[in-house]
DNA sequence: GTCTATAGATCGATAGAC
DNA sequence: GTCTATCGATCTATAGAC
């Protein structure tokens, strides 16, 4: 039977979190009303004000939890070799953190220019302490000279613009394994990059 | 003085589209209202009625008439030499190209999911068919045994990101000229699909 | 914590005068 | 071809009952 008041479910935050996700991909921030994310979630409207001061705020901290996510998950990863082995390791953790969560990367690419100035700071700069972790590999690459590029900066955005490719083409259950795909593309990687 | 009534300019259809592409790319479609448009103009929103039918429609065109532009300059370059030059002529192309109107790119690869089902598939249609055009020097070059690539679908997606990205950074005026970033992404591109 | 109800603004698109 | 004016729908966010 049909609940009209109190849910008290405990898990609305989250479920409007994942609601909210699901629509901004798919739809866009602006194209997607408090309405249309309360339906989802089966509230009405002004409930989830109790969980969002308001609609900003609710995409900068979806962008906030995945960049902030990246880079824990990153710095988490086992870290040995030299250069080559780690930049292997930055290409297939990417790949895959990445194909695990489409919509948040989605949302995190396409909807900068919808946060407030200040909210873009932040992200930016959460951005940039990524991209950060891949040039340091490929610096210490070329004094170990195994890598050849001529610009690091521009090989760091080189290597991440083409291996966010994936997420807009790869599909689970596809011709191709997530393991497959890795392979595949660290073979670019690696010889766009080594000597 | 004011002119408030019958403009007659002649160019009012151009200058809807310019406002409109702008207006697109730096807020998105879904945030930008045919007030905007109309105010960046100079008219009141009615009169944009009288050039299109509807505000999908006004996008719709505007990325259909990137993309044939897009085809239609590719193959009117001069094509000649092996795959490798052809790979070459590719990358140089396609990353003057893009970059002389970052506007409409944007919104091409950005306003996807704001198209009308039946203007998606058109659209995707000529997406394909560029695609296609670099994947044959791909082909080709694997059938020259110039380029080794395990799946030429793939590299021509992974080399299609990997040149779509200098649009997010560069800047005209900056430290490199545009030849040198060609020349740049021209090395990483030719040594990931070169033997 | 959720509801109903609504304030106040803004939207896309249209009608009719000039 | 552009204007003014407006319809009807929709939006974000808030107020107050339960």
């Amino acid at each position: 039977m049909a609940r009209t008041q109190g849910s008290h479910s405990g898990i609305t935050g989250p479920r409007i979190r994942d609601a909210a996700l699901r629509l901004f991909a798919q739809h866009g921030f602006a194209a997607v009303s408090m309405r249309q994310i309360a339906k989802e979630v089966g509230v009405q409207a002004g409930a989830l004000y109790n969980y969002t001061p308001d609609k900003q705020s609710l995409l900068f901290h979806l962008m906030e939890g995945h960049m902030t996510e990246l880079l824990a998950t990153w710095q988490d990863q086992p870290r040995n070799g030299g250069a080559l082995s780690q930049l292997e390791a930055f290409t297939r953790f990417h790949i895959r953190f990445h194909m695990q969560r489409p919509d948040a990367v989605f949302i995190a690419y396409m909807e900068l220019r919808n946060l407030s100035p200040q909210n873009f700071t932040a992200i930016e700069s959460l951005r940039r302490e990524y991209e950060n972790t891949l040039e340091a590999i490929l610096k210490q690459g070329v004094a170990e000279r195994v890598f050849s590029v001529p610009d690091t900066k521009i090989a760091t955005l080189a290597v991440i613009a083409m291996l966010n490719g994936v997420n807009t083409w790869y599909r689970a259950g596809g011709r191709l394994s997530l393991d497959e795909v890795e392979t595949t593309y660290w073979q670019m990687v690696r010889r766009a990059m080594a000597v």
